[in-house]
DNA sequence: CCAGACTTCTACGCATTGTAGAAATCATGT
DNA sequence: ACATGATTTCTACAATGCGTAGAAGTCTGG
């Protein structure tokens, strides 16, 4: 994902309502260090709707745009793409396991206790 | 990762030994249906050099490559980058846990009470 | 030293991304 | 109904990454 697209995407996971592509663009004058114009927002909006990380209902007036899936989900979504190109999956856990940190071990710990039963 | 450089690793990967660019553009022969010209197996294993994931010895004549981790230290890379770039990384893990099929949760869990004492 | 093997340099076509003007469409007040 | 401003779509261009490989340069064994 380009750095346009991240950024808007990040926009979109951290809104609660669905936003229009002004909105959009505010948001990326304010808290990014960027200032598109309404056409290029929009431009990247609709590619990312073609992509399917983004809804858009053009229905309302103007069209409002929200993110498909939440952000964590779209993470796990990455992260199983790349095990599941792994050749040796378990080969690969073992050494993601041993190199995490230990508050995240501790979690992963518990989540998958919580599980099992 | 393009689609060659990716077929190149893999090979590089399989391979115990370093190879010549001969000898990679042999294996794509055989093993992928591809037959490019040795310049271009060259520039693209130039470019994974540049990349830092080839190592070249071009004391060796003709030069020998290789690749600079094993494939699951670099999927295991791949996993920490997108993991942190997580903004709620235990968000993030909590639905990865959750989603894992069983034998790999078996194997998780083995990883991790081998490791704590 | 020379021919052939090997390597580097240069470059093209295609896809993706950031960029936005031009043209089309829409909604609202009069 | 229509004009006008807001909104959206269409079209296009530059930059970058990748697959591709010819041309030119370098090296080595005989």
């Amino acid at each position: 994902m380009g750095e346009l697209e991240q950024a808007i995407m990040d926009l979109l996971w951290d809104a609660a309502e669905p936003m229009t592509a002004n909105q959009v663009r505010d948001l990326l004058a304010q808290r990014h260090e960027t200032d598109p114009a309404i056409t290029t927002v929009l431009t990247v909006l609709g590619r990312l709707h073609k992509k399917g990380f983004v809804v858009k209902d053009d229905a309302r007036r103007p069209h409002e745009f929200s993110a498909k899936t939440s952000r964590e989900e779209h993470t796990v979504q990455l992260l199983n793409d790349v095990l599941g190109s792994a050749v040796d999956k378990h080969a690969v856990l073992a050494r993601f396991i041993g190199g995490i940190d230990p508050s995240d071990a501790q979690k992963v710990q518990q989540l998958l206790s919580s599980r099992d039963q």
